[in-house]
DNA sequence: ACGCAACGCATCCGCC
DNA sequence: GGCGGATGCGTTGCGT
């Protein structure tokens, strides 16, 4: 293989792994939250539940956004300078 | 429930969830890097598979500093004000 | 459901749970030898660990055998019969 | 430590190590087993969960049995030949 | 009783 | 678009 190649490589490891160390690092920050939020009290299963609702919601709010736009855009509400062609 | 709980927990659920959009974006760069590698003729399947050995061999490292940890314990060699007689 | 369907069920089941009694069978020789060796003085954790360490090691022999493997065949190294010019 | 005490720590490794093999084999076979079931038409997930189902009603039995025979036992029902005393 | 580790399950993503 | 592999989640059992 080519050093040059070989360089790219190294770098390219390099980038995933550190990539992942941060993910990791995440992943540990989150587990002490759970943690720290037991002991007041919460259930951690509970609050991951809450969490995975809100994302659900998220989507669907995001959802419903994005069909809003392609309604206004199918009906040439947007760069309304010059509307010209709405879709046939 | 009482405020003060609420408040405590709407705040919990926003540490968790800025971490977790935090490690989302880092799964995402973790996507493009392969991408990228895979772009330049690097095969991304080989790619992962560097990448978990590199983290297998951390791991055993780990795992021998800790079993040696167990063994110097087993045999009272830490904090050895009084080292009574070990099992054999 | 057909009869023959019905009977073929009946089989798939009868052998799960076969295995599956043979590998709780298993487990409880496991607990055992732990329970046994720990009357020997044997430090159950530290056996534990030593039998993980030891797990990692082979899993890193298999990973790095799997490791060549993925390397010539992205150097077209087998059923070479015609190896045309690799990326690097 | 004693060479005595090596070798039996030795014997016990392998022991441990003998048993995992056997049970990593039986979970390969029951993988085995579920995905040649799956390629006959029948639905992985719902065969586990037949086989949950029998485990617990086998659970439920042997319970029943339990206590019918802690009710025996209390009425004196067992040893038979002399039955010299039943409960009051 | 509690936290930790192994297991099994569901989900997702890349590959074919 | 289906399939296999990989990742993350939830559950259970084990040791402390």
């Amino acid at each position: 293989m080519h050093d040059a190649s070989a360089e790219r490589l190294t770098n390219y490891i390099e980038r995933i792994e550190t990539l992942e160390e941060e993910k990791a690092a995440l992943a540990g920050d989150l587990k002490e939250v759970y943690a720290e939020a037991k002991l007041e009290g919460f259930d951690p299963k509970v609050l991951r539940q809450v969490v995975r609702l809100r994302k659900l919601e998220e989507q669907e709010r995001e959802e419903q956004e994005s069909l809003l736009h392609m309604y206004m855009q199918a009906l040439g509400m947007y760069g309304g300078a010059s509307p010209e062609a709405t879709a046939d």
